[in-house]
DNA sequence: GTCTATAGTCGGATAGAC
DNA sequence: GTCTATCCGACTATAGAC
């Protein structure tokens, strides 16, 4: 229920303690990916990482501190690492596109898998959820973005609110992970992206563009 | 990790034990959607359905096999409440019009917001999984049938498979419902099923349905 | 079938040695 | 900054009274 607060404002400054920090955000990420959210525990995620407990409040003050900050990070690594591809789409070919790419490479990290865990944790923590919701901003208007561009001079552009699609591409993506860790032996994922290819080569015909 | 394992089979057969039983899946459902799959214990279930702690053992067997049990019965009561209605879908718009309803329904309800704890505590628990998935399966047929029923004898016929389109409802509520619990202030489902109808409308028209 | 009581385990968090 | 040791509360699960 509290936020997060380490004994005196940030307690690390040196470059060890920078390491260790990072240890124990990656041992969070492999805890939340292979146990889910309700397997965390600070000796939980210390074993993952094999580090000492003891440094989860030394340096975050609390799980959910540590749980914060890993999301947090993640939501950053994303919009930095895609936001240059995003930026180059214009039509839904492409889009669709870059959606697959970036899936592919979510998902075999199983960083999507940790989203959605921490997702389900900011049910109980209200420090998480502000991060959480803090961490998708960037995120959503890179999509909101690419989505202007590709509806730009269509009929679309009035009856699909662009924010309305980035929600639901970043909803569907979530929600596709989800269901992927039910059954991982068919990746529906990837059919259903080869699909949406051709729609999407269907409806930039229609609209006149090229890719 | 371990599946359900009641004392012996089914511990309850006579009428005042099945109304306990119902008591503790209730109060199972309501403790997830509250305090999600991190916070849920033998003890918290039993605090939000004002029951005894031991019950859930002797009912149930575990925590685990409660949440199977739960899993279980809210599928079926999801299928059983929408087959109607999903059956008489042979349009997009009245596919998009019906899964409005639903998740106006469900969401009011909080049942996404529980499935999507059960699916997040999945990641920890083999039976769970198991529980859920099987669940989950008349509901995609349900929905695979009614979009074989819009896309019949049009060119996404072949291009999008209903498989596929199926599990891209599935995730699209799914996901829809996590970010939600996320930013409860502005409902963002709502206007994008607004939007989706629009887009449903032209669709129609454009393969020459009316609703 | 339901309750109380309790054994045994695990996790959050801190104190203090190094 | 990191480790060991430890307190304490919460949890699962069971035994046994009612």
């Amino acid at each position: 229920m509290a936020a997060a607060k380490p004994p005196k404002g940030a307690p690390t400054s040196g470059a060890a303690g920078a390491e260790t920090r990072e240890r124990l955000i990656d041992a969070c990420r492999a805890c939340l990916r292979d146990d889910g959210i309700a397997g965390v525990s600070a000796r939980a995620i210390a074993r993952h990482g094999d580090l000492n407990q003891a440094l989860v409040f030394y340096h975050f003050g609390s799980v959910d501190g540590l749980l914060q900050a890993t999301a947090t990070e993640d939501s950053q690594r994303r919009a930095a690492l895609y936001a240059d591809r995003l930026g180059e789409v214009t039509t839904l070919a492409q889009l669709v596109a870059v959606g697959r790419a970036i899936h592919a490479v979510e998902s075999e990290r199983g960083s999507t898998a940790v989203l959605a865990q921490l997702l389900a944790g900011s049910a109980s923590s209200e420090g998480l959820r502000a991060a959480v919701l803090a961490g998708m901003e960037p995120w959503t208007s890179l999509v909101a973005a690419a989505v202007d561009r590709v509806v730009a001079g269509t009929p679309l552009a009035e009856a699909a609110p662009t924010d309305e699609v980035a929600f639901a591409i970043a909803s569907l993506f979530l929600g596709m992970e989800m269901f992927a860790g039910l059954d991982p032996d068919h990746d529906r994922a990837a059919s259903l992206f080869a699909s949406l290819e051709t729609v999407a080569g269907l409806f930039d015909a229609l609209v006149g563009r090229r890719a």
